[in-house]
DNA sequence: CTTGCGTGTGAAATCGATTTCTGCAACGCT
DNA sequence: AGCGTTGCAGAAATCGATTTCACACGCAAG
């Protein structure tokens, strides 16, 4: 590894000429060029190192998530990836696994490394962005909200999907509606789950609360909360699943219980893994998660480079659509 | 950000001393304790990135991985996530894209941001490690071996995982068993495809190339894989599919031409995501993906900490086991 | 009573870049 | 001719930690 000081011994010239040919300020052309020359020669890069001590900021982003085996959360890095390589930075993939603690640990090591900006979906309501506030350091908030704090957000409309995907099924005929959202501290459980209840109301019907269950946003989660409305006394003749993991889980323990999608409605927020599972017929609100994840990297890049405008909410359209796929069609 | 000048003049001892306390050599007790009570007071913590710059390596290493959006990588990634936290060590994760030059790209980060190690799961053969190897950096191959170089690697027995799900298909009475691989260029999918000839030999069948089938190690691979066996004018009764997401693939496009695993056999390497899909009778060859990254992360951190034994590849066990699942069996 | 060794500590060098400060030279203007 | 700009480039300070070096002190052995 070249350091600016060979390349500077080499080209006859100072480092500060050297780092100033890197960075754009005036130097002749003459010795630009002898600069230049010997960089090649040496195969020089600056060490990232230590720019960033001098610099105060590295370019690295973080991306915490809470769930890095949910492929939500994995296109939505991807789309965050492809808009951060674009502008030449990197991005630290943190798995907060719904932990707020192990999430604050990933959020003070952000800020230590001094990383340029943070991009998080917060674990939980009580998530503490407050280190990164308290030093200014640019902070997105994206799939949850900004609650109340002065940041920038991209969302999509939880409640309006949740009461979407519910109308679907009161349209069918379903009358008697269940709903499994997530944990009662995420605030897109919340929302969603008010969609639901927005829907009933829309609808002419009565909202049944004990026909509401929260559960983890994981598949284990949706096939306990499945398995709970099936047991009920009087049992829900359709569900409202609340995102995509939860609705796998609820569909194995439909299929396992002997029922179909003919006979017992579907819905769910959020693309089912690979399209997989899904049967003909069920109403599915996509969830544009790496558009989600590039806009809110762009709009972080632009705050790093020095936009300082009021804080933004971005909200993405969500398409509601019935699955067309006829390839699992004849195996339901 | 409180720094370590600070906290010396607070405890009126010198930065050397500061230093020390935190690194564990010899400081009498007293100025121990008069350190340690100005850094609580100060709320101090070290600068990484200046300690980095020292020491010439950081806290951090990267996993560089061909498909983020593959669940068996992230599952991977988790496992490596897992080991390398608890050692205090943060994971870049870089998704490559299956591209030579965006990994190589990566690499040289890696380099200049001095990362303590890198985990990779190479691109293609032609991936070319040096840059790593020359600056003797800490490195460990997994899933995709370490082509005669001499570094550490984390394998599973491909050939011997391919021969087995094909040996199945063999056992069920199939006769014209087809093989959708992965891309010519990587090492995993000649080694399975070797797997799929040595079972069929075994078997007493003839080796028909025609049935073997490339593809990129995605769904819609496995989808244009399948629909070009399919078209052959002597098609196969079974296919063996060499991973996860091209099962899937595969699987959707059998059941849209209307074929069910009771008269079309089928076999995959690798969990299918969600379990969904699989339909009951199913041959599945297991990868411990979680377990190949906690390896690779424990070895790397080994290297790290100036393990410097002869190189390693550590090969783990795949179970190969019949799809038991009957949540789906009804609905095939 | 010296010589010598180990231990604790501070001063200063170091890691490799960026950036401020400073000086020099050329140029234009009165 | 004299004076202020302007532009380029080197010297040196800086970022915040770690580590080497040097010194002082205490205690044991000769």
């Amino acid at each position: 590894m070249a350091t600016i000081y060979e390349v500077a011994r080499l080209a006859g010239v100072s480092p500060a000429t050297v780092s100033r040919v890197f960075n754009g300020t005036s130097v002749s052309d003459e010795k630009a060029k002898l600069v230049r020359d010997a960089a090649v020669h040496l195969a020089y890069t600056p060490n990232r190192t230590a720019r960033t001590l001098r610099r105060q900021h590295s370019e690295v982003i973080a991306l915490i998530i809470p769930d890095i085996e949910n492929p939500f959360f994995t296109s939505l890095a991807r789309g965050v990836e492809d808009a951060a390589r674009a502008a030449g930075y990197s991005v630290v993939l943190c798995n907060s696994d719904e932990d707020v603690t192990k999430e604050a640990q990933y959020i003070d090591i952000a800020v230590l490394e001094n990383m340029a900006g943070v991009i998080i979906a917060a674990a939980s309501d009580d998530s503490d962005l407050h280190p990164l506030l308290s030093r200014s350091r640019a902070v997105v908030a994206v799939d949850r909200g900004p609650h109340g704090l002065e940041i920038d957000a991209v969302m999509v409309d939880n409640r309006a999907g949740g009461a979407a995907a519910t109308t679907a099924l009161v349209a069918h005929g379903f009358t008697r509606i269940g709903c499994i959202t997530g944990p009662s501290d995420v605030e897109t459980a919340q929302h969603r789950a008010d969609g639901w209840r927005d829907a009933l109301r829309t609808g002419g019907l009565e909202v049944d609360e004990t026909l509401l269950a929260h559960a983890n946003y994981r598949v284990d989660g949706g096939r306990a909360a499945m398995q709970q409305l099936l047991a009920l006394a009087d049992p829900p003749d359709a569900v409202f699943a609340a995102n995509n993991l939860m609705s796998v889980g609820a569909l194995q323990v439909l299929y396992a219980a002997g029922l179909t999608t003919e006979s017992f409605g579907f819905a769910a927020f959020g693309d089912l893994p690979f399209a997989a599972l899904a049967p003909a017929g069920m109403t599915v609100v996509h969830v544009p998660a790496r558009a989600m994840g590039k806009t809110a990297a762009t709009m972080l890049l632009g705050r790093i480079a020095g936009d300082d405008g009021p804080p933004r909410t971005v909200v993405l359209r969500n398409e509601v659509s019935v699955n067309p796929e006829q390839a699992l069609a004849h195996v339901i």
